[in-house]
DNA sequence: TCTCTTAGTTCTTATCACGAACTCAGACGA
DNA sequence: TCGTCTGAGTTCGTGATAAGAACTAAGAGA
């Protein structure tokens, strides 16, 4: 994968997309993310596997860490000295979503429909698909969906009366 | 924004998310795709909004095009020459649940729970939100969500047998 | 012919990723 | 006590690339 590259700061102003997007930096956070999810959670594991350069892992796991994203959990091995892995915190967990999204596009779109990483529910083991649904609970088909940007003003009307 | 760093190649093995990740390159492709969701389809808008350079745009859009995830097309304004503008394709619309749930996590995450683009659908115009459901329906928790890698050898054996 | 507009392209500079080597700290063996 | 091993980073030189400003292209209209 071809490294990220610098980027200058984006006025998010009241996007969510634009902040989690500037939040998370750059897609070595995503892959770190993948990582995690997939119990792969100490340093040099998580460098191994994406092949991603050292300083940049000590980097990102600095940022995801400040974010709020991930914590570090010490650990103990047997005649080992103790040590600490890196694990998702809850506001981390909150971008599964986001991953299983970025599987589903891959597995259909650049995999020819071949899964090559499966989400499955703890419990029942069942596999897992995301959805669209309206709030009454409708089932929703992805071109049927318009996005429109809420106007500054009103996003920041509504922060005031919080 | 910080700009996206370069990446080296890594090897996207059999992974849906890494090839993802690395088929859009950067966070930029994200958020030109968000632009043109939101009806924001030409070159000068997307610059001018996003503040990207007119040189990274470029590259960006192109890589889009190249990927068959944005297309262009020709349009004519009255006393003015044929130009033309962008627009996602059927693999574009794709990746609007990517989109939904950066959104929905930086509403929840990073704004505080206010909602700063609205998606809908287009015909009841109602608010849709983005849900896991098993494959027999049960909605899902995302902490109740487990991922596990698809061996390499057999994801191979599922293409073979196409 | 001159100017205006949109859509890029070119060029220079500054920043960041890469990758190899180095540091650090505790555990263990001799 | 000394040397070594291991995991987890940190440092540093080099090269690739984004930023940003300036320039080009090409048709429309005065």
């Amino acid at each position: 994968m071809v490294a990220p590259k610098p980027r200058t700061p984006i006025d998010a102003g009241n996007c969510s997309i634009i902040g989690a997007v500037d939040a998370l930096g750059d897609v070595w956070s995503i892959l770190v993310l993948r990582e995690l999810f997939l119990g792969i959670r100490r340093f040099n594991d998580i460098q191994g596997d994406l092949g991603i350069s050292r300083s940049v892992l000590a980097a990102r796991l600095a940022r995801l860490v400040e974010l709020g994203v991930v914590r570090t959990v010490a650990y103990q091995e047997p005649g080992d000295r103790v040590r600490h892995e890196y694990r998702p915190t809850r506001k981390g967990v909150g971008l599964l979503p986001l991953l299983v999204t970025l599987k589903t596009w891959g597995d259909e779109h650049l995999n020819l429909g071949v899964e090559t990483v499966r989400i499955t529910e703890r419990e029942s083991g069942e596999d897992v698909r995301v959805e669209f649904r309206t709030v009454s609970g409708k089932q929703v088909q992805p071109n049927q969906l318009v996005a429109q940007q809420i106007s500054p003003a009103v996003v920041a009307g509504v922060r005031r009366n919080r």
